[in-house]
Parts: structure tokens; C-alpha cells; sequence
DNA sequence: TCCTATACCTAGAAATCCAAGGTATAGGAG
DNA sequence: CTCCTATACCTTGGATTTCTAGGTATAGGA
């Protein structure tokens, strides 16, 4: 079942931190785990991923170290800092708040929400 | 309360589908709708309305009349069609799925979604 | 040696939406 | 009677976001 790719739009980039608020990451460890966390229903490319990682970066809500490791080349590990923790906690909010007024327009069962 | 207006992207056609699966309405019309029944949190500005509405007309998912009616100045009324129920369809079964997904990334307390 | 998976990146285009402007009608306030 | 406001339609240009399609490079296995 694909998703309307479009529907992502707008919230690429709350994904992205909240997934860095959890632990450090690389921009191809982002991209496959998102596809994997939701079994494939939702995919950011990278063409995606670098892009906003730079953008996000460049506005200080995350910041980069090179890393190397054994047998692996080098991955560009991205932190979140905090103003990207307080940048997530509005995006999250937002978030919330427009799943609700979509449920006044669109509802849908609220099972979905469980499990 | 302010939604980052990047969220609603993607889905304005959905949500103008589904108000009008329910009842014929003109363009302004919906647009005051939607605010209304959000409460605010959502808003879909006139110059999003029209290109929008014609673009589904164009695409035969929704067909038009002008009317007229005492004291009010000529509207066109869109009324949804079979094409666009089939469409809408697809739609609401795609928001599903990425709301779902979404819920894999971003847990939502799901009492969001009742009352 | 070649292929694949990993890992980074960019340029150009597509899609969506909005802000800001314009036109027009009806009713009420001054 | 004039002006203002709410209603109602519309378009242009731009901003933003994302993707497609390409490119580069390394490590390991066939």
C-alpha cells in the first residue's frame, strides 16, 4: 500500500529530529530507518534527507561530527542540539494540534492510534 | 493556537472532497467551512481554494453550477461526482496509512482522536 | 575483477500552497 | 447618496518542500 508521497510534506523535518532526539545518526541510517520503523509505508529519499539535514544544520537546530569506524567508510553523525529539542517540541505540538483539527474534518476510526 | 501551514499540504484536496461528498458548496463557502469546523487551526486561503476546485473540475471529480438566489450575488455551486467519490476514497484509505505510520514515528496520546 | 551495499552529495524539475492583488454585488451606516 | 464591509469570484508570482536522476567513493564478497 503506497502513501500519498505528499502527505509527508511539512513533516519531514519533525521526523527527522525526533528520530535524532533519541540517539546520534547518519543521514543514510535516517532514511532506512524510517522506511523500516514504518514497514515501508513512508519513504524520504535521500535527496531529501541530505538536503534537509544541511538546512537543519545550518540553522542550529542539529550539528555534525565525521565518523569513522572499523570495516565501514566515513558516516557524517548528526546531534540534535538544544534549540533543536525546543524546535521538536513546537513541531510536536503542531503536529497535535493539526491531527485534531483533521479529525473534525476526516475522521478516522480511533483504533488507529493504539497498538 | 497556529498550525504550521506546511502540514496541510497534500491534503487539501482530500478534505475538500470530503466536505463535498456531504453537500454541494461554493468556493468561499468551503473555505469558511473548513475554518469554522476547526475551529481556526486549519485554513485553505481563497488562492488555494479556486485553482484547486478547478483542478479537480478539470480532472472531472467534481462539477459545477452557477446559481443564484435572492439577494446574494451568483455562486458556483460544486457538487462531487462519482469519479471524485472513487477518488476520495483512496484518499481517506492513504491518510489512514500515513497517520498510522506517522504514529510509528511521533506517538500521539490517542485520546487525540476522540471526543 | 566486478558487483552490491553502504554512504555522501547536488542540480533541476514538479507539486502544492499562499500573499497580494483585482473585480463585482448587496446591504447597512453615516 | 456615499462609503464601508461582507460576500464571492479569480489570477499572478513566488516560496517551500520533496523527488528524480544523476554523480562520487569505499568495503566486502562472488
Amino acid at each position: 500500500m503506497l502513501i500519498d508521497k505528499e502527505l509527508i510534506k511539512g513533516s519531514s523535518k519533525t521526523v527527522i529530529l525526533q528520530l535524532l532526539s533519541k540517539k546520534g545518526m547518519h543521514g543514510y541510517e535516517l532514511s532506512s530507518q524510517i522506511k523500516s520503523l514504518t514497514q515501508g509505508a513512508i519513504e524520504i529519499s535521500e535527496g531529501t534527507i541530505y538536503p534537509t539535514l544541511h538546512s537543519l544544520e545550518a540553522d542550529g537546530y542539529i550539528e555534525s561530527q565525521w565518523a569513522e569506524s572499523e570495516g565501514k567508510r566515513k558516516r557524517k553523525v548528526y546531534k540534535i542540539t538544544s534549540s533543536g529539542r525546543k524546535l521538536l517540541k513546537e513541531r510536536k505540538a503542531s503536529w497535535n494540534d493539526f491531527l485534531k483539527a483533521m479529525q473534525s474534518l476526516l475522521p478516522v476510526k480511533s483504533n488507529i492510534l493504539e497498538a
